[in-house]
DNA sequence: TAGCAAGCCTGAAGCGCTTCAGGGGAGAGG
DNA sequence: CCTCTCCCCTGAAGCGCTTCAGGCTTGCTA
């Protein structure tokens, strides 16, 4: 190092209130858009601060305005459960959009095991006021995260529908209404038995497809075929005993789950589409790779995350209500879909 | 709402004070491990402090302690280039790992378009004083981060190697090195020629893979076959092109080119493996759910991760650098590779 | 010309913690 | 019995901001 490093210390507001010649609280109503200062005082005090490269202290900020300007998401999911998750990034790049236009930042954590392991990460993080508020995913029956977050006050906003009673506003998206599009592509190509391959049976938006499916069998009036769940990890082994039925048309939940159908077909030496039209669930980048593509329903998550982040901004008190408006799931139809053998 | 609310206020450190009749000065000696609080003194306070449920306000040790316990880590990627990333989960996950034993949080801000997109965002958070520190991914040529940030003289570890000169610390995988065994896999197999389907190769990380093929490729003594770049969003034709050098075996900087190169095979009417054979990179969740599941090579991006904050950590001064000895990549052979035909 | 309102700006307090200098009490040593 | 030392503990200052109650100018109006 040639030139010499005094320890550059971060500038404060008072070495700008001294370069602009005002007070502290001069600058402080100046940059926080108050009214009580002259416009050019008001320019010459934010020309100093950019010069020094200044900006509040946030954690200054936060302590006089008891606000952090942060909001946690807390990730209670193994490594795996992530990796091929449509839903996350997508939701993830949705809330930070919103965060962006209100200066929010997002504390991310992830932990491992299930809900009840992210219970201390909860109880941290709200007992030490890091954020403003919650954004709750993966929302379980008798969820033991809202006694917990309720006692703390924190607001908190769910992204998805609860199952039982809850404290809570939350934000919800139209993915149950993708069902319908897979049934119906199905039965106007021809199928006369559809069957349906979900994630794990106690998971809400399982359970919600899988109603939905039914309702959309019934309404096209073709026969309702076998209904298997099964967790990604078991996906192959489920695929099994879903193709032992031998369906020509199988709806799964997930592209993940269609993946597994479309590998255990091939493994039986069924050509898919030739022998057995499937369908995918989100249309991740996966449904398009795969091969054949998979015809997959795309939901919009982005949106979700946007509208759910925003819905928690309002409930903290620094935006407006965002009004949300669901757009409807669409049906991406590519090859894994065909008329039945025969 | 039956019982009354009175607008609950957070304990303060006073109130613990109050409650285990000592002063303020002794409960932060007590919760901070410190010297000179007797035995049960400070179980009293204690006590007192888990009573009302108090923990030291983030936002107030932030301002005190000029440290805010957080980390910032900023990624300029679009949506899609995430969704399919084997890397970034699993480096996530190993942050996660690191910053949770020092009771670190993590800063994750997405913004869209590329690292010259990024450069406000860092701005921003730096100069509010809202990280202690930042992990850099993604390093490109010239990269305009380092100026910043090595004026802002905030901590910073980059992740990756860095290509020119580098005022940071780096942590490295040992990533390269897994090109060899596809290579030497596939020789063992019998292929004559072996070609490279890499990413743009503007990035540091593809062009060491790419020499590390062609190490390869002398070592065992081969023939060196096309090398071709694409991004994921043109892997399809560009595997075309690939394929119109008529190789027996390709080996790929990812699984999702590999994907791309299967599906492309399987236009051509050539079944990977019999045909063709396709090695993937990174062994994401894909790879096994490919069909033909991938052979592939898997690095372990967790304690990549996990290092990586450590160092930053270190950098930081609230943890001791960690001794990364980074392993071995792996080849996981699966049903993508096969003789080449005839 | 006096009186007043409006506009602009300042000083000081306070957010909840950490830290540092020092006070007081108990025990040990002379 | 007095002094010295060590151990516990406290009071007060200060981190960098926001906010609030005025004070000082202006420029009007009567």
């Amino acid at each position: 190092m040639t030139s010499s490093d005094p320890p550059r210390r971060r500038p404060t507001i008072a070495d700008v209130a001294r370069r602009a010649g005002v007070s502290a609280a001069a600058v402080s109503f100046a940059v926080n858009d108050r009214p009580g200062v002259s416009p050019d005082t008001r320019e010459r005090i934010l020309v100093a601060a950019r010069e020094l490269g200044w900006r509040p202290s946030a954690s200054a900020r936060a302590l006089t305005e008891a606000r952090t300007r942060a909001i946690g998401l807390v990730l209670a999911r193994d490594t795996e459960q992530l990796e091929l998750d449509a839903f996350f990034i997508r939701f993830l790049s949705g809330i930070e959009r919103a965060l962006t236009d209100a200066d929010y930042a997002l504390l991310l954590q992830l932990v491992p095991g299930g809900a009840g392991a992210a219970l201390p990460a909860y109880e941290r993080l709200a007992a030490a006021g890091r954020v403003d508020g919650f954004l709750l995913t993966d929302v379980e029956l008798d969820d033991p995260r809202f006694a917990l977050l309720e006692a703390s006050g924190v607001p908190v906003v769910l992204a998805g529908r609860p199952v039982g009673e809850c404290p809570f506003t939350w934000v919800e998206t139209r993915h149950e209404e993708g069902m319908r599009g897979p049934v119906e592509h199905l039965a106007a190509l021809g199928h006369e038995r559809v069957s349906f391959f979900g994630g794990r049976a106690d998971y809400e938006h399982v359970q919600v497809r899988l109603s939905r499916w039914r309702e959309a069998i019934d309404a096209v009036g073709v026969e309702e075929g076998l209904a298997v769940h099964a967790d990604d990890r078991e996906a192959a082994a489920a695929a099994e005993v879903l193709l032992a039925g031998e369906p020509t048309a199988v709806v799964c939940a997930s592209d993940v789950l269609a993946l597994a159908v479309v590998g255990a077909a091939r493994e039986r030496g069924l050509a898919v589409p030739a022998d057995l039209s499937v369908t995918g669930f989100d249309d991740s980048p996966l449904a398009a790779l795969a091969s054949p593509p998979l015809t997959s329903v795309r939901v919009d998550y982005g949106e979700f995350g946007e509208a759910a982040a925003g819905a928690l901004l309002a409930a903290i008190g620094v935006a407006d209500a965002p009004d949300y408006q669901p757009s409807a799931p669409e049906l991406v139809v590519r090859a894994s879909t065909a008329a039945p053998p025969g």
